[in-house]
DNA sequence: ATAGGCACCTGGTGGC
DNA sequence: TGCCACCAGGTGCCTA
């Protein structure tokens, strides 16, 4: 779920419980995620009030009337549920769900939000405000896709050295931020690229489309986490998001959906991970 | 410095 | 029904 779409439709699904209250309480249920929990972690956000709730890149900040900010991330499995929204209910009304409800957020307003992750591979820490874009875990993450920093130049000259397919490339947090594999096989299915071609060997002319595209389909699935949890409100069930307008992810075997178009989606393994692109559309 | 592979964890699915 | 292999949205760390 979490690239950074699901993470900003997250973020969003937060500030109406969270922005501008105070945590009464928080419970810590367990001594860490990925890593051991910080110091203190449930004494020092308790009693404090939510200033304002960031993104960067796959993290979600809070920052806290106490000068410290909570990192968050959400790992392969991480979810944030509100009590009384849809997936708080549904992860409520299922107990083999509930046990993995880590850390709670009792807020002053009376909402519940639970940090929910089966897998563990999320991690919160806490950190001084003021210092908060040189944790370790922020320092080396590239620029913001939506953002300024993030244009063609810098494209075209963040990939002329790289040495590895442009799948891997783009997976990279230090080169660009917040990409996963579902946006990155979409992308270069977008930009007609073939996943397996060396970064180096793209030409500026390849590259250059690949910003818009890029922005694009964040952009999109942004609009369609909002959409979509509208959808789970009504269905009571599953998670909609951006899948149902994936191209080629997941897709392997099925006919691709370019026009005129015979081929079918192939699956592929890079670095341990399924790339899934048309074998014709994309060279 | 850079690229590749492993590890961390649980749950769901499909085959026998 | 049970068991097992395989798959999953991420990424830090270790190795060459």
């Amino acid at each position: 779920m979490p690239e950074l779409p699901e993470v900003e439709t997250v973020r969003r699904g937060l500030e109406p419980s969270m922005t501008g209250a105070v945590i009464t309480q928080a419970d810590v249920n367990r001594p860490d995620l990925r890593w051991p929990f910080p110091e203190l972690m449930a004494e020092r956000i308790s009693g404090a009030r939510v200033l304002q709730l960031r993104r960067r890149s796959k993290y979600i900040l809070a920052d806290l009337d106490t000068g410290e900010t909570l990192l968050i991330h959400l790992g392969m499995s991480g979810r944030m549920t509100v009590s009384g929204d849809p997936l708080g209910q549904f992860v409520h009304e299922h107990p083999a769900l509930i046990k993995h409800d880590h850390v709670v957020f009792h807020m002053e307003n009376g909402a519940r939000v639970a940090f929910n992750d089966p897998r563990r591979f999320g991690a919160m820490d806490l950190l001084d405000t003021g210092t908060a874009e040189a944790h370790p875990l922020l320092v080396k993450i590239g620029p913001e896709p939506l953002g300024n920093d993030f244009h063609e130049a810098y494209l075209v000259s963040a990939l002329k050295t790289k040495n590895t397919p442009i799948k891997t490339a783009l997976l990279d947090q230090s080169l660009i931020a917040g990409l996963g594999n579902i946006y990155v096989c979409e992308a270069l299915f977008r930009a007609g690229i073939h996943p397996a071609t060396k970064a180096k060997d793209l030409k500026p002319s390849a590259i250059v489309p690949l910003v818009p595209i890029i922005r694009d389909i964040l952009l999109e699935a942004i609009e369609a986490g909002g959409s979509s949890l509208k959808d789970f409100r009504q269905a009571g069930g599953e998670l909609g998001y951006f899948q149902h307008s994936f191209r080629v992810y997941g897709r392997e075997g099925g006919a691709c959906v370019t026009p005129e178009c015979t081929s079918v989606v192939e699956r592929i393994t890079q670095s341990g991970r399924s790339t899934f692109f048309c074998p014709s559309c994309q060279s």
